[in-house]
DNA sequence: TGCCAGGGTTCTA
DNA sequence: TAGAACCATGGC
């Protein structure tokens, strides 16, 4: 086990930052969580500002946490109002972690119109299945599979994975991926707007999958991606002349960039913490 | 049992 | 161009 004393005045919170939906591939078990990260079995666990872990080096969790990332300043930026104002002082510590874009890219293609424990199930099924076996510090652990790997899989080997009416998604992302392995490059180069119209070139794809891959494996954290949840916050809080249950194409533009004008360069930060935040209706772990 | 969920695509007017 | 229909699944 590897220990790193976090700094007082860097906030962390661990159990905030990998239960608030970010990321699909952790589980919390006897006060500790285990996850697995671009084909690392890591498992860690926080005691106040001890973080101590297993299966990775300090180098690699410091970069998938952002620990060195100056959250303060970030939550100073976007502190605008008494709403954010509540969710910053309730969720304080957590912070967007680094994911591999690849598993990202699918774990949102998995996540349409669905709730989070069945992307977990989805993606869990597609490491299980189709993915490398780790040797780490827990037992039967799966890197997520490689796009090679899924591009090989059967329609319906991978539809019982669960994906549903996504299978075709998956397949064909696959298979671009694998086809052109400097994918994730190549969107990483581009300005902001640019990366996302080149992400919602995947079929399955559309604003809100394309403004979490932004914002939760590339780090363009200007991204605000719109959820129901989201569009909910923001119609009850900030914009109460949105009418309907729905998000059209037009209002998801509107929102996204009310967003970006108010919170600044760090929105996806200010919705991160509005989503964590949110009410009593939550989904469980 | 019905509604809802970290939506997107396709069809139609 | 906007709105509606449709899509599979699982939690509650």
């Amino acid at each position: 086990m590897t220990a790193i004393m976090l700094r007082a005045d860097q906030p962390f919170d661990l159990d905030r930052t990998l239960s608030c939906g970010q990321a699909f591939r952790w589980e919390k078990a006897d006060g500790r969580w285990q996850g697995v990260v671009d084909g690392r079995a890591v498992r860690i666990r926080q005691d106040a500002e001890a973080l101590t872990f297993a299966g990775a080096d300090e180098r690699f969790i410091r970069d998938y946490f952002r620990l060195d990332q100056d959250l303060p300043a970030v939550l100073s930026s976007i502190d605008r109002d008494p709403a954010i104002g509540a969710a910053i002082r309730e969720c304080r510590g957590l912070r967007l972690v680094r994911q591999p874009p690849w598993e990202c890219l699918i774990s949102y293609l998995c996540a349409t119109n669905t709730n989070i424990p069945a992307v977990k199930r989805r993606v869990a099924l597609m490491a299980e299945r189709y993915g490398r076996r780790i040797d780490g510090p827990f037992e039967t652990a799966y890197a997520f599979p490689e796009p090679e790997a899924l591009a090989k899989v059967s329609c319906a080997d991978l539809w019982d994975c669960k994906l549903g009416y996504r299978t075709d998604y998956v397949r064909d992302a696959a298979a671009y991926a694998s086809e052109h392995p400097d994918w994730a490059e190549r969107v990483a180069a581009l300005p902001f707007e640019e990366a996302r119209r080149a992400l919602m070139e995947f079929r399955g794809v559309g604003p809100k999958a394309a403004d979490c891959v932004l914002l939760f494996a590339f780090g363009f954290f200007e991204a605000f991606p719109v959820d129901v949840w989201i569009r909910r916050i923001v119609a009850e809080t900030y914009l109460p002349d949105l009418t309907g249950r729905s998000c059209t194409p037009a209002e998801y533009e509107r929102i996204r960039r009310f967003a970006r004008d108010y919170f600044g360069e760090y929105a996806g930060y200010a919705q991160e913490y509005l989503y964590c935040a949110r009410g009593p209706a939550r989904h469980t772990e």
